[in-house]
DNA sequence: GATGAATGAGTATTCATTCAT
DNA sequence: AATGAATGAATACTCATTCAT
């Protein structure tokens, strides 16, 4: 309270102002989250607008007062979902990065990849549909992923942690088809693979090129 | 001259249908030819049934003859498409299979892959859109895709021939979702990488706990 | 042969022409009789021109050759049922007509006309829909035989039979209205009431105004 | 204050949603008496939602925000015709039910038909228009009304008013059927014959088994 | 005369988007 | 800022009818 009114001292616009902020913040919010929920379970085409308003409880104008079009909720939401996602990659990682520990990094990183599928699997479905017009949109997702882990690599190599054999780009482009496929096809049943035998393979396979060398 | 004449009007009327038939054949054809044209450029959704009709030189109505609808023929060029892929991948392994060489055999794999995107640009878009819709419908065929390569997996490891680390069927969706998304990234612009270092890295990438084990 | 030879003599050309004509009416009745099953299944607008070639197996076409429209065979299909149940119905009263017995007319009446309903279900269907578009068509039909009715009527009221109390225009399309209604809804379901009820109830509504004066 | 806040917020919205709801209303008011007119005139089968939406100069996607489809329009019509036609005849008959006088109520019943024929010539060519899909919609409107006759004629005769010789079902539907098409032949041309003597017929030929019993 | 592939206008229905209140 | 009725272009699919063979 005594920051409310430290800025309501300050003007008297600012509070009335805040608070329709506020609650316009909280309906784009809920617009976002209506978004997320749909677009997981039906994907990009099988959601309208109108759907998405409803879900969220506000009339289907408003939509438009928060979004230019349905393409545009979908980026944000995707990607935020990337951010998500590389964020909980690279707190898994950076213990490791210090150690050079290339195996353990690995590891981490389908470790911390198929938590986040367990506790996101809408997400997952959001991500990696490759969908063509989601393509126009958010397939850049999958790359700008791509290309992290691409960067990562070239400085792998570059320091002597990885060989050469491999290209950066390509490995970037495999890792993250191999991610989008696995965890999608999993998350619509994990009882087809345990949790470990999951990681194992998904480390296994990456690690090709890159522990070999070390090893 | 009863059987003549039996005979004559049987060859009236064979000519007629095979006249029509034929015809028949061809516009179906055509359709089919401008679907795969237009489904890779625009996917599923951007493609209308009149846009293949008018593709195809034919009106609208046409399409209806020889489809169901829009999806019946997407699943057919799909399913060709898988065809086609499987059948140039399993060309380019027999050779290998006998002589047990599984690096070679993996090798000759990702190079008939390659040489595959670059004759069917085309294809690769349309083999490996995940749209959320063409999942309902093609997807199955990366699944089955998936299946096979767990299939051959499962054997190598029936005979010693790779390890037992990895779960086939992971490692089957893993590779499968590799490919798509390696290919239709190259595919867009192939001078990104070149040819070689293209099916190197697939082929590095594939051979983890395949080669090692005999090694 | 000796048939044909005989015709032959008489004119080159004679019998292969009727022998195509033979052909051609013999493709017709077949149009006309799946015309028939279908209208009566599906009324007017339930059935396609497609439809009515299939089920006479022959070429869609074809169907063109010997009608205009579709509109065309409804009209002759429909226009022969009003015939024969013309027909039965004359056949059953004409008896009565000479003896006068107009109660004895009116039932036998009913009779045939219910006999009529079990024999040809499916007319009824077609005799009756008052399709609006049928209406443009066959309720001409409708017209014809309330005008009949009434001309019965005039008759009958000129001879001194029946009281004049009732227009006869408006009693012909009364009774063609009941007929109409009570027979398709009975054919539906013959178990709702016994034939014998049937009959008795149509004649003794019928009989208003006629036996009445008679009596 | 905060009281009359809650309220002004209240009036805030009040008004809003009224004037919506109303202007909402409105246009669901045109396009059904849009539906009324049209298929009076053209049938079920003649008229689109296109038309419907055209004649109520609203766009036609308009239409399907207050109509799932075509079919609802003309059942809500329907129905709301037969409304309007009971409730007529109900009104007619009522005070005669009382004094049992059945001749009076059945020429009041006739009388009252014929008046609602007169004001409402539109609505006739709808309710009993038996056309093959109307009759999937709409005839279940006819049967109700002939059991609504029938289920009067039970009561009669249970009373001892009336005749037992009669089947009240097919009373009932014989009933409809002969207003069925009276009053549709006569709605085309009133003309035809005198509004007496139409009555007076309609009157004498459902007096059967009826009065004369009582007679 | 028969065929049957092709036509293309017609129709129901959906949905992203706008705008007056 | 929010509402929600209205818009109208877009699209899948049907079917009476034609015509080259």
């Amino acid at each position: 309270m005594s920051v409310s009114s430290d800025k309501s001292t300050a003007a008297e616009k600012q509070p009335r102002v805040s608070v329709a902020a506020r609650s316009r913040q909280a309906t784009r919010a809920r617009l976002v989250e209506s978004g997320r929920l749909l677009f997981a379970k039906n994907g990009l085409h099988g959601v309208t607008t109108h759907d998405i308003a409803h879900q969220a409880e506000v009339a289907s104008g408003t939509f438009y007062l928060h979004f230019k079009n349905k393409v545009e909720v979908f980026q944000e939401i995707a990607d935020s979902c990337v951010s998500e996602l590389i964020e909980c990659i690279d707190n898994a990682c950076s213990p490791h990065r210090e150690t050079k520990d290339i195996p353990a990094l690995i590891h981490a990183q389908a470790e911390a990849l198929v938590g986040f599928a367990e506790d996101h699997r809408d997400l997952i479905r959001i991500l990696f549909s490759a969908d063509a017009d989601a393509a126009a949109v958010g397939s850049g997702i999958l790359r700008a992923l791509a290309e992290t882990i691409a960067e990562d690599r070239r400085e792998l190599v570059s320091v002597g942690l990885a060989q050469n054999g491999l290209d950066p780009a390509v490995l970037g482009q495999a890792v993250v088809g191999m991610w989008a496929q696995v965890l999608s096809w999993w998350s619509e049943d994990p009882t087809r693979v345990s949790r470990e035998a999951l990681i194992e393979t998904l480390t296994q396979i990456q690690l090709t090129g890159t522990s070999r060398v070390v090893a």
